[in-house]
RNA sequence: GGAGAAAUGGCAGAGCGGUCGAAUGCGGCGGUCUUGAAAACCGUUGUCCGGGUAACUGGACCGGGGGUUCGAAUCCCUCUUUCUCCGCCA
């Protein structure tokens, strides 16, 4: 959520860098601002009456310490009226912040200014690419094929479980998810990041304060008894961690990593890329979150893409790291980096990670603040996260790639975590 | 799940209807003293929304929401959480 004070000094800007995303906000724009002095002007109001009543029951107060009783009486009755406008003010101003918070809402994070003009993933901009493509001739298949010969995952059998979308690892399909989680949690520990295992339930409060809701709604698996949302990522619970937290500047940069399991949804994305592990409902992923200085936050992100792609590098993956137009982007993002590598069985790129910095937007929402050392004031902090890595797609990859006539073979920096070389 | 008790500033803890944003202690920050440090002493110490170039100033906040009252941290209702006891249980 961007700021009022923001969006007041910056209106022009707001307006011109959202087109990037390609969103035309003047008529949100001026309906916010139009909302936020008609709040201030009717809180002014408030403010006086209230101001008002606080007097005379100061003056009450005082009278009838002195045992002046009438004359208290008296006084009193000034305040019946007071009263009767200080309510409607007060239903009034409620009314204008929730109709302002509705519009406020509704407005995207600004695009940092070298996101690139776009409409779909076809406009993002490829930053780099590193490994080799295998060539794996007629006799390649791809994961879900493999999957089944090597009896190491089942979607069926998650199907009579649970439902689609909800597969069951078996044998060394099972201890691969374990290996590369293990993996991806000493990686980052290894980087400096603090390792959090936080609850997979949320409540609404959380939800909102990484913006998953209002609009995400539908997207989360939702406790109806309880009110509680299944997380959709570690994003959600790691950064709500810092939700109304003042940090000290010297705590920067608050590092944290954190493994779950993520459910997702994924209303309306029936049909296209969807087989086998592409996409699921439930997944493991490892996550990586970072509060920062703002003035340093840019500087971390690439830090992070560099962790990102040490991973995909030691698996031996082919990759490729795009930028996002701004059509690609999130809600709430300022720059996102996306991860994909190549499963040659499907002869397709798969996006495996996300590293985006948010900069102050999810930080407003969560009241995300630091003291600022040379005026001393509280100021919004930056939130960036990233996935270091998704599971499902890497294992895509893993199968298709190093698929063999003898079997797949494992890499190498995963054999400690596996406790084999081959599934065969 | 049942019965009871409680929730106050960074922490501990007073206040139980009238200048209470809130005593006191600890901690933090600044200072005096000291070669330096400690101790001692003095001062200072929350967040948010407004007005003002500023000094300063109005308002809100004592777990959340609602109510009673001229006036609520204090009374009432409700929700949440914590503690004690009982029950159930991985």
């Amino acid at each position: 959520m961007l700021t009022l004070k923001f969006i007041q000094e910056n209106k022009e800007t707001v307006i011109d860098r959202l087109k990037v995303k390609n969103m035309d906000a003047t008529t949100l724009v001026m309906k916010v601002i139009d909302l936020d002095n008609l709040r201030k002007s009717t809180q002014n109001q408030l403010d006086n009456t209230l101001a008002e009543i606080n007097n005379i029951s100061r003056q009450i107060g005082i009278l009838m310490k002195n045992g002046q009783a009438a004359e208290a009486g008296q006084v009193r009755q000034k305040t019946t009226e007071l009263k009767e406008r200080s309510k409607e003010l007060g239903i009034s101003i409620n009314e204008t912040e929730k109709e302002l918070n509705n519009v406020l809402v509704l407005l995207p994070n600004l695009p940092h200014s070298s996101v690139p003009t776009g409409k779909g993933a076809e406009d993002n901009e490829i930053i780099r690419e590193g490994g080799v493509i295998p060539q794996l001739g007629d006799a390649s298949f791809p994961h879900w094929d493999l999957a089944k010969k090597y009896n190491i995952i089942d979607f069926e059998l998650g199907n009579k479980l649970t439902g689609s979308g909800f597969p069951v690892y078996i044998g060394k399909g099972a201890k691969l998810q374990r290996a590369l989680i293990s993996f991806f949690l000493d990686e980052a520990s290894k980087a400096g990041f603090v390792e959090v295992m936080p609850p997979l339930m949320v409540n609404e409060d959380s939800g909102f304060g990484t913006g998953q809701l209002p609009d995400k709604e539908g997207q989360m698996y939702h406790v109806g008894l309880d009110n509680f949302y299944l997380i959709p990522t570690a994003e959600v619970p790691v950064t709500n961690i810092y939700r109304d937290v003042i940090l000290e500047s010297s705590s920067f940069p608050v590092k944290n990593t954190a493994y779950t399991p993520c459910f997702r949804r994924e209303a309306g994305s029936y049909g296209k890329d969807v087989r086998g592990l592409n996409r699921l409902h439930q997944f493991d992923k490892v996550e990586i979150v970072v509060i920062e200085h703002p003035d340093r936050s840019y500087d971390t992100l690439e830090l992070m893409v560099d962790h990102v792609e040490r991973l995909v590098k030691k698996l031996g993956l082919p990759y490729r790291i795009v930028k996002l137009c701004g059509g690609d982007m999130s809600f709430t993002s300022a720059l996102t980096y996306d991860f994909e590598v190549f499963a040659a069985g499907q002869q397709k790129w798969l996006e495996v990670s996300s590293v985006s910095n948010f900069e102050s937007f999810q930080a407003n929402r969560l009241k995300l603040r630091f003291r600022d050392e040379n005026d001393k004031k509280t100021k919004l902090a930056h939130t960036l996260n990233g996935s270091a890595l998704a599971l499902p797609r890497i294992v895509a990859a893993l199968l298709e790639n190093f698929q063999t006539p003898d079997g797949i073979r494992i890499p190498e920096c995963l054999v400690p975590y596996s406790g084999f070389d081959m599934i065969d």
